[in-house]
DNA sequence: CCGCCGATCTTT
DNA sequence: AAGATCGGCGGG
């Protein structure tokens, strides 16, 4: 990527962490699909050693889970109300049950492919805004089901090219009925990107 | 800007 | 029956 500049993918260790530690360290890091590349904006975390009941690892291996009991580096997708694909970064040990859900990313290249993919964005920042709204932007769906951003197997990849530090805000998790108190979620202050921007302060 | 509601279908 | 969502619509 020429307008990012130098960026390198990602070892496996990487993700070999609990999902509240990598939440965090993968804001600003860079998901390439093709020619389509995003920086991601906000992130949430799930399962790993500390009790998660929101988390779809929670009661154990079905067969929709299994990327998510698998080894770390690789894609959870799931099908989500019967119309929107969301990507998570499976994290911690193999057979954990952890990842990390990607929930809005700011777009860097290929913008022309993403808006063709989500007509209905009125502006480019909310191409990637919204966990069913990046994996469309991007292309991504059931067949990635699985894929290694390590190998990128799938054509799918991480990559870090040492963008500046941001101020990271952590906040519990949005869309959820359970565990609502861990705060779990991280985003970028201040991104356009971000799904659910906190809300404003009440007018004196 | 905010809240409500329907769409759509897999999983449990 | 619920769900890790989204966008259109109506009201303030």
């Amino acid at each position: 990527m020429r307008a990012t500049g130098r960026s390198k993918r990602l070892p496996r260790a990487f993700y070999a962490r609990q999902p509240e530690a990598l939440a965090p360290e993968l804001l600003n890091k860079l998901i390439v699909h093709g020619g389509r590349v995003g920086r991601i904006v906000e992130v949430e975390a799930y399962g790993g050693r500390v009790a998660d009941p929101a988390s779809h690892t929670f009661r154990g291996l079905t067969a929709r889970t299994t990327a998510m009991f698998g080894p770390p580096g690789h894609l959870y997708v799931y099908f989500s109300y019967g119309m929107h694909w969301c990507a998570n970064v499976v994290c911690g040990d193999d057979g954990e049950g952890a990842a990390v859900l990607l929930r809005a990313l700011s777009p860097v290249a290929g913008l022309e492919e993403m808006r063709t993919a989500r007509p209905a964005a009125r502006k480019d920042t909310d191409l990637l805004r919204g966990p069913g709204n990046l994996t469309r932007a991007l292309g991504i769906t059931k067949e990635h089901y699985g894929a290694d951003l390590v190998t990128a197997n799938l054509g799918i990849e991480l990559r870090d090219d040492s963008a500046a530090p941001s101020e990271i805000i952590a906040g519990p998790r949005v869309g959820i009925t359970k565990a609502v108190d861990l705060p779990w979620r991280f985003f970028i202050s201040n991104n356009p990107s971000v799904s659910r921007p906190p809300k404003a302060a009440p007018r004196p």
